[in-house]
DNA sequence: TTTAAATATAGTACATCTTACTATAAGTTG
DNA sequence: CAACTTATAGTAAGATGTACTATATTTAAA
């Protein structure tokens, strides 16, 4: 801690620093990107190997730097729309982790954001990452680097109380789904059993569906109803499974 | 936006990249705080009137800049401290905020943090700044420097969003209160009425009380049995109102 | 063509929680 | 001690949640 006279310390006071105030314009920030898709079977996130040092080789979040010039959201836009080569993704910023020594080169402070995407419009070819990229489980996360575990373990616990309380998770489904995808969906992301009548009942009783005229096509069984979602439905829609 | 060669522009890949990389080390964070306190009648947020430029005169959420060896939680911590004389008090991460141009001086991403303390622990002679600090009605907030309005409004919002879900209400009451204390703060905090039997039942269900053997004392009709938080209760156990 | 298998969908009875309200208790003040 | 004020207990009706049963609709096999 600095040894400063007290009655200065406080920058918004009156900037009086005993150090100089350039001293403080030494920090770089960075966004880091847990990207969370759905295949059908379990949850995913989508991972980077490093091609450079430091942490050559290990896994990571995707991320970068953000630009002197750079709204810090825009920064966390265009890492996505770089990897994904999809615009406009469903996205929210979740904490900023600023530890002295959490960066090797320099003193840079991370923001982590979530974003959810439709796996089959995720097209790894619009990307010069496209051989560095891979979805791995969330159950089963390798070594990251740096304190991207730590970060990804926080994203996820924040993002399964958000599953639980926003209309989210259709984010995650492509536009036409069952009520049983949904259903395996939410028993995935959040671990748990649903009864299936009342899991149906409930995400029914919540008018975030409109059932279309098709049928799900090419099952041996009864086909399900197709639904999309509501256009009506927003983040902020009052929503709970 | 930067015009360079994208299989280079991704910093976390190889850090190639076609500004300096000493460029991207420019930038300041600070931490700014919402201290809200609870005086009985109203929720209360601590604000500083600014004594220098920029935004003289002006309101402000109190923050600081974050020094350069110092972890960003700890100047949460510091700042809190300053102000209140109090360690340790009930404190969260917000949310970080890096538009470019929202501080006039330089690049600054701030981090908002909320802070929940009892009034009546809270000294002002124990900080510097006593006579520019002043306790402002949530409901009554005035012009404020920089974006801290905007940023106070977020905070605000998600802090009652946790008011609901978290046990942390208590953190601004004495150490003992009666149920009714618990339930005005609740009504006035989450801008809501409740039922007095009914509030009392759902309160005392979470078994986050632990009833003591003394009444409120000096009021001129029948007084109500006091509480304490029992100490098991953590920010995550489960709760509800 | 019928039957079996698989899954979708509808419905139902019971338990639990919520809501709105009434009744009673325990203090103070005049 | 009577009137007043607030605390606390209780309760009945409604709403919601839970566990389960019954029926419908499709494909595939007999």
């Amino acid at each position: 801690m600095h040894k400063t006279d007290k009655n200065q310390v406080n920058g918004v006071r009156d900037y009086g620093y005993s150090i100089p105030i350039d001293d403080f314009f030494t920090c770089a920030l960075s966004v880091d990107c847990a990207i969370f898709g759905f295949d059908g079977e379990s949850l995913k996130v989508l991972l980077i190997q490093r091609g450079a040092e430091p942490f050559i080789g290990k896994w990571a979040l995707p991320g970068d730097l953000m630009y002197p010039d750079e709204n810090l959201d825009d920064a966390s836009s265009r890492v996505l729309k770089d990897l994904t080569g999809i615009d406009n993704l469903f996205i929210e910023q979740m904490h900023a982790f600023g530890r002295v020594n959490r960066h090797p080169t320099g003193r840079v402070i991370t923001v982590s954001y979530y974003a959810l995407v439709k796996i089959q419009d995720y097209n790894p070819q619009a990307s010069s990452w496209a051989d560095q990229l891979e979805w791995h489980d969330v159950t089963a996360i390798p070594e990251l680097a740096f304190d991207h575990k730590s970060i990804l373990e926080n994203t996820l616990e924040k993002f399964r109380e958000r599953m639980r309380m926003r209309p989210i998770g259709f984010e995650m489904l492509p536009a036409k789904f069952t009520l049983n995808d949904i259903q395996v969906l939410y028993e995935q992301v959040l671990d748990k059993k649903f009864d299936k009548g009342n899991f149906r009942k409930k995400i029914l009783s919540t008018k975030a569906l409109i059932p279309l005229e098709e049928s799900r096509v090419n099952v041996s069984h009864r086909p399900a109803k197709l639904y999309k979602l509501n256009q009506e439905v927003t983040q902020d829609t009052t929503f709970e499974i």
